[in-house]
DNA sequence: TGCTCGATTACCT
DNA sequence: GGTAATCGAGCAA
């Protein structure tokens, strides 16, 4: 399996992430292997970009962001959920490429039963339950904790290098699928990132045009901060404030 | 030691 | 289109 050299990921972060789109990053756990063709990425640009988690400084949580380039961070959100990205730039920078959303090429039915617990590999017998075969198809790693959850990453593939051979996480460059596709560069659109409160003017999401395999946008709903938190009255609408 | 809130998702109306 | 779920990092006291 050919994969990405170090240094691919020896660069600033918005270089690196649309240059992902397209590759293929894979999970080669017990249970078996998937793989997925990445269809969107945020680029997170430490201690210049107020969003990162790297922003503040080092600590046990994102010291993996501070190493050298071409290591998986993977940290747990909102509870249930986890986020792989992967570090960019030499040490002590910080930067990294959150991986948002693919399309699974390979494992679809692991990913199928990590997903929904499915035994049927086919997912007709279920396919009356619920939301169709597939939306769930398109849905199996759309969003970046249903991709990690599709792949099987959690806490401990953080610090994974994914740029050795032999471990159990890589990523491997868009030609390694079809050669044709090495030459033609995909269509790669920018916007604003998702689910941030901070820098949120930044288009730093990258994604590829025309796949329904990226994330539907969902705008964040603006968190007013609280001038007197005296009154314990509900808050009035506040869907739009001067 | 005790909050608050998050690089989200599933489910309900 | 709105909101509950769920836990740990980070900050304040």
């Amino acid at each position: 399996m050919e994969l990405l050299p170090r240094e691919f990921f020896d660069r600033p972060a918005t270089d690196v992430a649309p240059d992902l789109l397209g590759c293929v990053l894979w999970h080669d756990s017990p249970a078996g292997l998937v793989a997925a063709r990445l269809v969107e990425v945020e680029a997170y640009r430490g201690s210049i970009d107020p969003a990162s988690h790297s922003y503040r400084g080092e600590t046990a949580r994102n010291a993996v962001m501070f190493g050298p380039p071409g290591f998986a961070y993977v940290y747990f959100s909102y509870g249930m959920h986890y986020c792989m990205n992967l570090v960019c730039q030499p040490a002590g920078l910080a930067e990294a490429v959150l991986i948002r959303a693919g399309a699974v090429v390979d494992g679809a039915d692991l990913a199928r039963r990590r997903r929904y617990g499915l035994p049927d590999a086919d997912g007709s017998a279920t396919a009356s339950a619920g939301k169709g075969a597939r939306q769930r198809e398109r849905d199996l790693a759309r969003g970046p904790g249903r991709l990690c959850q599709a792949l099987g990453i959690d806490r401990s593939l953080d610090g994974a290098d994914a740029c050795a051979s032999g471990g159990p996480l890589g990523i491997s460059p868009r030609h390694s699928l079809h050669r044709a596709d090495a030459d033609a560069a995909p269509a790669v659109l920018t916007g604003p990132r998702v689910g941030i409160s901070k820098a949120v003017d930044r288009p730093w999401r990258f994604w590829l045009a025309d796949d329904g395999h990226v994330s539907a946008y969902k705008s964040l709903k603006p968190r007013v901060p609280a001038p007197k938190p005296v009154s314990d009255r509900p808050a009035e609408g506040g869907t739009m404030s001067g």
